[in-house]
DNA sequence: ATGGCGTATGGAATACGA
């Protein structure tokens, strides 16, 4: 029986390019199951066999070509699998799979949401009104039965939505990922679905976390100019499961690497 | 100085990220 289990989101800004990044996470964390997004890969090129190689061989991919994809892989087995599409749009930007969990199984949801753009306001930007439509018609899902059972939600949702999650609360607060009207919807999303904010129960309110940093700056540790736009929610039928939640601040230097750095979260019987 | 870069596509220059 699955009495621990750890989970492991990253924005990995293209699966095949980063392929040994992947695999070095793999072997130093050793998570359960790792979710993926912006794999920017079609199925049919997913690296599927050197993941089972490393020991993953349950493989749950929701990819596209160019743009977007998330992906699943897993050392446990894993059912269930569903995709869900947003907006009348067929992007890839979810993926859902049960995972084993003392002596049952929980809902695993994969998220990436649309980034937004540039301009905050749906009448000049589309890309905008797509990314409120998209967190609109995940609240209005993922509420109800659908949370009812164990459930953990992670992902890139390309919101900071509290002070401390971005290096600056004043001189972001018009800048997209953090103006009000997408952190107001984004506490409506988590609070309607009874969500819990993981990684905020391990790390005080009053703490900077990022899990973000722009392949702009000279030297993005020093300035630290970052922003915490990946997330882990669980329901409340997992509350008293979780036991840590933290960012692999260490993976953004690694080699190549992508802008996003994993969030590690664990859970226990 | 929140874009200063990086990625996919396609085979150069453009779209996109946040």
């Amino acid at each position: 029986m699955t009495r621990r289990l750890t989970v492991v989101t990253w924005n990995i800004n293209s699966v095949r390019l980063r392929l040994p990044i992947v695999e070095k996470l793999l072997a130093e964390v050793q998570p359960d199951v790792l979710c993926l997004q912006e794999t920017k890969c079609p199925d049919a090129n997913f690296p599927e066999k050197a993941l089972r190689q490393a020991g993953y061989e349950h493989i749950a991919i929701n990819g596209q070509k160019g743009y977007h994809g998330v992906a699943t892989i897993s050392r446990l087995p894993i059912n269930n699998i569903e995709r869900r599409a947003f907006c009348g749009i067929g992007d890839s930007r979810h993926i859902a799979v049960d995972v084993p969990f003392n002596g049952a199984s929980l809902r695993l949801h994969n998220f990436y949401v649309p980034a937004g753009g540039d301009e905050p306001n749906r009448e000049i930007n589309p890309k905008f009104g797509h990314k409120l439509d998209f967190l609109g018609e995940m609240k209005d899902w993922l509420t109800g039965e659908e949370t009812r059972r164990p459930s953990v939600l992670v992902g890139d949702l390309n919101v900071a939505p509290y002070e401390h999650d971005v290096w600056s609360h004043k001189q972001l607060l018009k800048v997209v990922s953090h103006t009000p009207v997408e952190t107001d919807l984004f506490e409506t999303v988590r609070d309607s679905g009874g969500w819990i904010d993981a990684m905020r129960r391990f790390t005080p309110m009053e703490d900077k976390l990022y899990t973000w940093w722009s392949y702009r700056a000279k030297d993005w540790s020093k300035t630290d100019k970052g922003r915490r736009l990946d997330h882990v929610w669980v329901s409340e039928a997992l509350d008293h499961n979780i036991r840590s939640a933290k960012v692999l601040r260490d993976a953004r230097g690694w080699e190549k690497p992508s802008d996003h750095a994993p969030v590690i979260a664990e859970f226990e019987a």
